[in-house]
DNA sequence: GGATTAGTTCGCAATTTGGCTAAGTATTTT
DNA sequence: AAAATACTTAGCCAAATTGCGAACTAATCC
């Protein structure tokens, strides 16, 4: 497969999973550190760890350590690769009908004849 | 999580596959037999059976056989709430942002004063 | 300087994934 | 009726995923 495709895959991994999906939410009102990321989700710290380098891989968070605490980041633009990619799955769907009505079309203006 | 949240997952999980992916793309362009969605990806067909599988489960495409033939198809709606969950989190972004510009603005007018 | 806090790394275990071959079943075709 | 076609099922395998606890490092607090 392209290239490009490699991170269309990590991305829709990346989201396949819920925790992941929430800590994007709460990740999109603004940064928090690990630990806050972690609370809500019931899991431990490695675990929650491995999710944000999940995430962190597909280029969807951005982190930076401050001291002893990491700050973790929503990167907005990442989610654009899926959004192209499901509006061009539409847009050839949609061509599709569109070929469909001409022909359509086509077989009643035949009609009238 | 959620119970709504369950198909978000299968949904994204579904396209984290290129060959999925191509195969959704194939069939936005109309109807096609297991055979024919297995020959470009050059998978055996138990192997096109499973991602097929995964692919119905998802609720992304319908299958029904005829004779001995079984013809897929592409349901396009399958894919709006993948595209509702990434307009979401763009609103909750945007929001934020719309917050944060509105603070500096009452800062800057403080200013002026 | 000792304790606490916030991550981090390591390695284990259960499950799931994504590929395969081999051996079915059910329909056409000849 | 036999052969070919189009799946389908079963089971195997290696690698990846998702959870964990234990042990470690590096700040910061008392």
């Amino acid at each position: 497969m392209a290239k490009h495709d490699v991170d269309l895959s990590l991305l829709f991994h990346a989201l396949a999973d819920p925790t992941r999906r929430s800590i994007l939410t709460r990740l999109a009102r603004g940064p928090a550190p690990v630990s806050e990321l972690a609370e809500p989700t019931g899991l431990r710290l490695p675990t929650v760890m491995r999710h944000l380098s999940v995430l962190e891989d597909a280029g969807m968070i951005a982190t930076e350590k401050d001291g002893r605490v990491r700050t973790c980041a929503m990167v907005p633009e990442a989610l654009t690769p899926m959004r192209t990619w499901l509006d061009e799955q539409r847009a050839i769907w949609e061509s599709r009908l569109d070929r469909l009505d001409a022909y359509v079309k086509t077989v009643m203006e035949n009609r009238e004849k």
